[in-house]
DNA sequence: CCTACGATCTGCT
DNA sequence: GCAGATCGTAGGG
């Protein structure tokens, strides 16, 4: 019996909570038929509109930040460097632009379907590749995270958490050096 | 309209 | 360890 996590999970006010909270869940998606899966081990917090890191930065709304100010519990998906779809979990209410990137699973399910995807090393151990194991593209921008296409459910507890500064920020200034990134503790 | 650049990954050194 | 790939955004003219 898994039990899907509820919006009420990402509607939440505190975005840190839901970034480290996020961590042991299992990252679901279904595409082309076949579901895979993935336990979320490394995520980033962004908190718009006061942080400088953010998209959302200073209230931003464009036609790419527009999902960040919808109610939480959706996706956030957009295209960086021009090749690589990042996804991210809209958090807090209509009009705040929240959100927490994902940056690495460990496969679960539908292991042969991820290898075939990436057709490489790592499976699904960066922001980039991940999407790709899983099949996540910027045409699931706006997805509900309770639908069927993408979904996280409830996992293992995890045991122990590192923090640290944001990676790819720099140019944020004194934001860059928020300790908003959570690991999975891999020590004992 | 036009241009600069980015929440990355890969391959080569 | 570092540079190139590659294209949608955003912001300025």
């Amino acid at each position: 019996m898994t039990t899907i996590l509820p919006r009420s999970f990402y509607q939440r006010d505190d975005v840190l909570a839901v970034s480290r909270e996020l961590l042991g869940m299992v990252l679901c998606s279904k595409v082309d038929g076949v579901v895979t899966k993935g336990r979320i081990v490394e995520t980033e917090a962004y908190r718009g509109p006061e942080d400088r890191a953010c998209h959302a930065y200073n209230d931003r709304r464009t036609e790419r930040t527009e999902v960040m100010f919808w109610d939480g519990g959706v996706a956030y998906v957009y295209l960086c460097y021009g090749i690589h779809s990042l996804f991210n979990v809209v958090t807090h209410c209509e009009g705040v632009p929240h959100a927490v990137l994902v940056r690495a699973i460990e496969p679960i399910e539908g292991v042969e379907t991820m290898r075939k995807r990436r057709g490489r090393e790592p499976l699904a151990g960066g922001p980039g590749t991940l999407t790709q194991a899983l099949g996540i593209t910027t045409a699931h921008n706006g997805v509900a995270l309770d639908g069927d296409l993408i979904w996280i459910e409830e996992g293992q507890p995890v045991e122990k958490v590192t923090t640290g500064p944001r990676i790819g920020v720099d140019y944020a200034g004194e934001w860059a050096e928020m300790p908003w990134r959570f690991r999975v503790s891999t020590s004992c």
